[in-house]
DNA sequence: GTAAGTTGATATTTATAAATATCAATTTTC
DNA sequence: GAAAATTGATATTTATAAATATCAACTTAC
């Protein structure tokens, strides 16, 4: 536990430059920026607005080319999907805070893209959340919807 | 409540053949065989083999159609999204036949792709199925995975 | 201080999912 | 019983999502 905690945290170090990213994952640096503007990952950055990618950034991409290229879900596809999750549930967002959120009420951007000011995790960076990071495909979205209705 | 239970039921009565759906639809006798063939509807079928649209059949095309032509949603996406809807859950299915359904465990085809023999559900015609009836988009899946998290 | 890398924005190309077309064999309609 | 419609299977076309390319301005590395 302790440790998984850790590995994960280790995982998220800033490391490679969007270049280096680019030829991990065998994509164009293009193809990267264009996934961050749909919404599919959220970077760091430097203060001069450059890119940082870390191992689990690099894990998240590769799980998020699989849906394209493997399952050939198209990109609104995959943004539809995440925006299934139900962050409302995981975050144990009060019903006033849920109630006027979008990532409660809409189908089609994932809870990250949208801005949080007012609501429960309006103090939470998004790519800290667990869910943005626990729930990166449609298995793993699928075993969460398993357990809310075992409860 | 007796009223919408007969209005559903009179919805859908076979009505229309194959080009009749097309012509209502505005699209072609083959995309509509070809969703068909994606396991996006089941129409009625005569022992000849031809098929029939009910009023309803019209509908959930409709409805797909947007997912496609104004969501952007790919057919393969559609797919892993009805996929993600807790049918074990909606119709109460037993531990012992939900843990051997592959509409429990995988996440590529909605439930009704399945044969399901030997399941909960195996008498059950898909097509009178509420799981099949009542999930026909992205918003209604949400609302039921709110429904299940409020439990 | 200069060469290489990155930025955002826009335009262009390409890969392929979605839609059509074609076929001979059945079925339906009137 | 002849014309029109439907079937499944396969091949082809098209529409467009996804991927690239181009640009000048700005960072970074050595």
């Amino acid at each position: 536990m302790q440790t998984s905690k850790m590995l994960e945290f280790s995982d998220d170090k800033p490391l490679f430059p969007i270049s280096t990213a680019a030829k991990l994952l065998d994509i164009s640096v293009h193809t990267l920026r264009m996934y961050e503007r749909e919404g599919l990952f959220i970077p760091f950055k430097k203060k001069s607005s450059q890119r940082l990618f870390s191992k689990s950034d690099i894990e998240r991409i590769e799980c998020i080319r699989k849906a394209i290229k493997e399952s050939k879900i198209s990109i609104n596809g995959i943004r539809a999907i995440y925006s299934l999750i139900p962050c409302w549930e995981i975050k144990h967002c009060a019903k006033k805070s849920r109630d006027k959120c979008p990532a409660y009420w809409e189908h089609t951007q994932p809870c990250w893209s949208y801005k949080h000011e007012g609501n429960d995790c309006e103090n939470q960076k998004c790519r800290e959340c667990n869910v943005y990071n626990d729930y990166t495909d449609c298995g793993k979205i699928k075993n969460l919807i398993k357990t809310l209705s075992g409860k």
